[in-house]
DNA sequence: CTGCATCCGCCTCGATACTG
DNA sequence: CAGTATCGAGGCGGATGCAG
């Protein structure tokens, strides 16, 4: 059972065989946000065969780019320091794909890990010189945050020891904001923003992410 | 006949439902290095079916990302704006994709515009300040030149005006070069390598690329 | 219940032949 | 030269089974 390649002596054919198929950038998109077991991973690929999500995580593991930390019901995958090199260039597919707004139809899915990644790619370092911040975020009960330093951003699963400011909203109401298709006083007066802490930090966000 | 869609909303899924499919990106890297004819796409992606390349390319047009000029045996396709902002993510592909050296076996196909996109995605342009330099390739028998100014460096097929140097050689050379693996000195004495113009612009290459 | 493996129908792909 | 038509092969999607 011969893998399909494109055969070819060029840098790209070869990434595109390991990682161009199906389904993979968004296996790698899950391993992205943090370690996940099997079933974790599942619950964000909606319409994934259990058997292709096996057979892609042998060929991940195999190729040095995810590996696999403890067994049985306590397995879970992550990324290995090549696969981690990944991460700005899913950063910048996130941004072009930002070109295509109408894309997803009304039934599409969604999941809050996915904007969490989304916000991430909006960061921009250069705007974001000697600033150092740590922002709490519960968009719809999913609860991560972000830490800021050394213009770097990293977007990490769960609460933060002790974020400057904590925002509870949902991904539409941000997106609102940030389009200027709504005002931060109106959605907090509609109740679908709250800003504890730094008000000043939640202002960051808009100037340092796109 | 609808399309197979991840059906997300999230922007990732977005960019791979447009041109995430099989032989995709591969057609983009034939468009990274200029305005091509169907017949010249073709050569650069052996294996593809014709039917594939001609609805890949009706779905690229269809997008906004590659556009059609002229029609007849005079037809060409180029990238459009948002297709050009696939250049730098082909470029970090490539790079990332040069960690598994290995991958392609001894049977694999090469094109010289594959090497041209490979060297353009070497380029370091935070070492490149103040420098401004072209040079003038020929790659068995293959012509294109570096354009360098402002930190920026473009590839383009075919002689330049007035190069600094013009540098006749084959891309195994070069890479050989690059990893100390030989030296300048002994590729010029096996006649596998001839420097004509400025040599200084030529230890730029070593300096400004990966 | 998690973490897969097996099986099967279907859709996409790959190759060739053919047309304007 | 620039595609279209056709068809066999193989990867994918969904359901099911099963071991730890």
């Amino acid at each position: 059972m011969k893998k399909r390649s494109y055969n070819q002596a060029c840098s790209l054919a070869t990434a595109l065989d390991l990682i161009g198929e199906r389904w993979t950038w968004l296996i790698l998109r899950g391993l992205l946000t943090g370690p996940k077991r099997y079933k974790d991973l599942l619950d964000q690929l909606p319409g994934i065969g259990t058997n292709l999500l096996a057979t892609r995580m042998k060929d991940l593991v195999w190729l040095g780019i995810a590996e696999k930390s403890g067994n049985g019901r306590q397995a879970a995958y992550q990324l290995t320091a090549i696969g981690e090199q990944l991460r700005p260039i899913s950063h910048a597919l996130i941004n072009w794909g930002r070109n295509f707004p109408d894309h997803a139809g009304a039934d599409a899915q969604s999941r809050p890990q996915w904007d969490m990644l989304a916000i991430e790619a909006m960061f921009r370092p250069e705007r974001a010189g000697g600033i150092s911040v740590v922002m709490e975020f519960v968009l719809s009960g999913f609860v991560f945050h972000l830490a800021i330093r050394n213009q770097q951003c990293r977007a990490v699963i769960g609460p933060a020891v002790s974020p400057d400011v904590r925002i509870t909203s949902d991904s539409a109401t941000l997106i609102a904001i940030g389009n200027r298709e709504t005002t931060v006083q109106s959605a907090e007066e509609k109740i679908h923003l709250k800003i504890d802490g730094d008000r000043n930090a939640f202002s960051l966000l808009f100037d340092l992410f796109e």
